[in-house]
RNA sequence: GCCGGGGUGGCGGAACCGGUCAGACGCGCUCGACUUAAAAUCGGGUGGCCCUCGGGCCGUGAGGGUUCGACUCCCUCCCCCGGCACCA
């Protein structure tokens, strides 16, 4: 192809490669370490996106997320900042070990082979990454430190490992946390999630609720993603109430929301599971128990029919001495409060339903004020404007009064407490499976658990035979790496077996790309002060209950034990939506998949990055469509052409007239767009309109100008044909060029339009001076003839100017 | 049920603080230019209804309201998506 050939016309196989060439030599988006002591400034700037699990290929999610970012990274450095933007992998999981389960083969190979995969695509895509920074969780080197930073967990207290029932997937053979069940179902595989007791390892995240939850103000997130972390928190505030069952022996907690309603107790129920349950010798109770436990926990929450048993024995009212029925009934939860509760009919609805049902006894306490108790048995909404009847003492109090005396009264006799309730539970972060972060302790008869000591870190994963899960760790099978010598006696031990939640591997990720290579520490202060936290931080909202809290609680931990010095890891977060191709319908069976490399084989990366980003707004879900794609090329060489037509024509002068107007304007509407907004896609909608402007007039003075605009403007998205036209316009190294200013002088139109309303609708438009003065508007409008015809000769009752827009005439 | 987010042309979406006939930008469709032809490209048109071709009326899920003026604010309701769900 002649060169003349190549100027004419827009080939991204041949600018693409060259431009990404070029940004390598010149290492043009390596962040150079901060010299010693330099502090963070301003101009100092964290951008990350979720770092990916390296399956086989990209998808067009990845495209979505790393583009978004990339636009976001771009902007920021043009805009004189000092930008930090890695790239790595959440490297350990369950895809890559089903995956030699099913083809044969070790995690690390496939792990590693996809990565290089992975990697060679991303780099066709062109995105600004800092490479030199790059880190996998399943490399020793990685994981010796997430094994540290356990150990330091350990030692504060705020890992421990105890017995609890816990979320068993029978598919995956693994435990799950509780983030990671949907519907009662494993939320990787789908298989309906049983219930195990087994000893596991947690760590303590419920110390840190209040903070998790009262720090949420500081932080710049979507209101849906802060809304979820706040339900999933579920923090209640309420009170835990003594009742004694004297038959055996026994002072029961519960807890309540509603203390104000304690004379309204009728019964008393106990979940199936719980302890006292099991001293009862009755055969009807063991026998009802028994079914409610084989219930799994889907079914039981589906169940249409609370049911339950008597159990003989009677539970005291701490307020008034009353002896409460005990039932066990299935619709109290072992798990939330004490696994027992207060019934009160007339003011719970489940206990109601339960009362009508065995037909037990519903009391009004609590009723509006001056208004009729309701009639006995009636069930009863909680209102604060309300008032305690036939509540003893407390009678005539309002509600909140009522529930402050109460509480109060039960305080001083060692009955009761005000108290807060959670729903959130521990991470329990022990997993059966082979390709994770082995969890660095050994068991020793003497000695119980016992960590390993620092020095001997990395505890190195070994090689298995067999991954297939048996409800026991693959791990348990490497007999030789089990046995081991204690620590602290020189006995023999054993190692531990499971290995950690993938979760904890990314829950610090973010601080070590700020000090990536390393290896006398997980990292050193200095860089991690200067980088962190996290400017900008962008994924998905599936994480929202999950990912993003870990880290959150990650960061308050890690500050507490003194090695970072924020608590809270990512300020801004902005949450992208999915992409579906063609209305999600397309399959591999189909074989109509379309992924991000044939893409961008076909159409170029810089037409598939606009793209992504133009479909609609980026945190909503899109669709991705082969129409639409084809549509941005066409802008791509639009663009090209004009560029090209401008560059031969030498339009004099950067001019004032509506060209460059409009190139401020734009500049005005992009950079808002990009850099508050998050409003990718109407960014790139004011490019289209520049360009197609520009195309109308490639020869008026400022054409040269809004050209130059144009492509400045487009270089976040489309970084390399913008590169390539920068040339053409006879500059260089567009990427580290300053951002376009707007010159406020210029925002406005020379002329415009007046619009003149009668009555509030629109009767005519006049193009005016943009400099004529307020009070010339309402004569220039009553100049109109089409205006005049309105008003009849009438004199307006009222007339409203709004400067610069409209006059409006009320007759 | 509770919490969060939405309902705008054939489609994706725009309208940011209540103010330029709502519909930017793009897709699709359509007419035209170029072509032997097609593709590509370029130019015009494209919310609905009526029309004497100048324009008129209606129109942002439904119904009310506030205002000179409402996609935008308030009330009532319907529908869709997401999260949680026997949480005491």
């Amino acid at each position: 192809m002649d060169p003349e050939t190549m100027m004419e016309r827009y080939e991204p196989r041949l600018i693409e490669p060259k431009w990404q060439r070029v940004w390598e030599d010149e290492r043009a988006f390596s962040a150079a370490s901060p010299s010693p002591g330099s502090p963070r400034s301003e101009t100092t700037t964290y951008v990350l996106e979720m770092w990916p699990y390296p399956s086989g290929t990209l998808h067009m999610g990845h495209v979505l997320v790393y583009t978004l970012g990339d636009v976001i990274s771009h902007f920021r450095r043009r805009n004189g900042m000092r930008v930090l933007r890695p790239m790595g992998w959440d490297s350990f999981g369950l895809p890559a070990e089903n995956a030699a389960i099913s083809e044969g083969g070790h995690p690390r190979e496939i792990t590693e082979r996809n990565i290089v995969s992975i990697k060679s695509s991303m780099k066709k895509i062109g995105w600004a990454i800092d490479w030199e920074r790059e880190i996998a969780a399943h490399l020793p080197e990685y994981y010796r430190w997430t094994q540290w930073l356990f150990l330091r967990f350990l030692e504060a207290d705020l890992a421990y490992r105890k017995e609890s029932p816990v979320n068993w997937c029978p598919r995956d053979q693994t435990v799950l946390a509780n983030e990671q069940v949907k519907d009662g179902r494993c939320e990787r595989c789908g298989s309906e999630v049983e219930s195990r007791k087994l000893e596991q390892w947690f760590f303590r995240t419920t110390k840190y609720a209040d903070e998790l939850l009262e720090s949420m103000k500081e932080l710049e997130w979507p209101a849906r993603v802060l809304a979820m972390q706040r339900h999933w928190i579920g923090r209640s505030e309420g009170a835990e109430v003594k009742f004694r069952i004297e038959q055996l022996g026994e002072d029961v907690p519960v807890f309540t929301t509603r203390p104000d309603t304690l004379f309204g107790a009728t019964f008393f129920v106990l979940a199936p599971e719980h302890p006292l349950v099991e001293r009862l010798d009755s055969d009807e109770v063991r026998d009802y128990v028994r079914r409610a436990v084989a219930k799994r926990a889907a079914e039981r929450a589906a169940a249409a029919e609370k049911t339950g048993v008597f159990t003989g024995l009677y539970a005291t009212n701490p307020v008034n001495d009353e002896q409460l029925p005990v039932w066990v009934a299935d619709y109290v939860l072992l798990d939330y409060g004490s696994g027992a509760v207060m019934a009160v009919p007339a003011h719970d609805e489940r206990d109601h339903e339960f009362a009508r049902r065995y037909d037990l006894p519903v009391r009004t306490v609590v009723a509006p004020v001056g208004g009729d108790v309701p009639v006995s048995g009636a069930f009863s909404a909680h209102s604060e404007s309300e008032v305690l009847v036939d509540s003893g003492a407390f009678t005539g109090l309002s509600a909140p009064e009522g529930k402050e005396a109460i509480v109060a009264w039960l305080a001083e006799r060692g009955l009761g407490e005000a108290t807060t309730n959670l729903r959130l539970r521990d991470w329990g972060f022990s997993r059966q499976r082979y390709w994770g972060c082995p969890i660095p302790v050994v068991y020793c008869d003497t000695d119980g658990i016992v960590p390993v000591p620092d020095a001997e870190l990395p505890v190195v994963l070994p090689d298995v035979d067999d991954y297939l899960p048996r409800g026991q760790a693959p791990l348990a099978s490497a007999e030789e790496w089990v046995q081991t010598s204690c620590p602290a006696c020189g006995g023999p031990a054993r190692r531990e077996v499971d290995t950690m939640d993938t979760f904890v591997d990314s829950s610090w990720y973010f601080i070590r790309f700020c000090d990536p290579g390393n290896d006398g520490a997980p990292w050193d202060r200095a860089p991690v002060d200067f980088w962190c936290p996290v400017d900008q931080y962008t994924g998905g909202v599936d994480h929202a209950t999950m990912h993003l809290i870990y880290a959150r609680f990650f960061a308050k931990a890690l500050n507490d034990l003194g090695l970072v010095g924020f608590r809270e890891p990512f300020r801004r977060f902005f949450g992208n939506g999915w992409v579906q191709m063609d209305g999600t319908k397309m399959s591999k069976s189909k074989g109509n998949v379309i992924g991000p490399d044939e893409l961008v084989e076909l159409y170029g990366a810089d037409p598939v990055r606009l793209y992504i980003l133009f479909i609609g707004p980026a945190e909503q879900d899109m669709d991705w469509t082969e129409g639409g794609i084809e549509g941005m090329t066409r802008f791509v060489r639009r663009l090209w052409r004009v560029v090209h037509e401008v560059v031969a024509l030498e339009p004099v002068g950067s001019g004032d007239g509506e060209l460059a107007r409009k190139a401020h304007r734009t500049i005005a509407k992009v950079t808002d767009d990009i850099g508050r907004r998050y409003s990718f896609n109407t960014a790139i909608a004011a490019v289209m309109e520049l360009v197609n402007e520009i195309g109308r007039a490639p020869d008026a003075p400022g054409a040269r100008f809004a050209a130059e605009t144009a492509v400045s403007l487009i270089q976040p998205y489309a970084p390399h044909v913008a590169e390539e036209l920068w040339t053409v316009l006879g500059h260089e190294r567009l990427w580290e060029q300053a951002w376009p200013v707007v010159d406020e002088t210029m925002l406005e139109h020379e002329t415009l339009e007046l619009v003149v309303q009668v009555n509030g609708k629109l009767r005519d438009r006049l193009r005016i001076p943009a400099a004529t003065p307020d009070d010339e508007l309402v004569s220039l409008a009553l100049a109109s003839a089409k205006v005049r015809a309105y008003l009849n000769g009438a004199e307006p009752r009222k007339t409203i100017v709004v400067p610069g827009k409209l006059v409006n005439f009320v007759l």
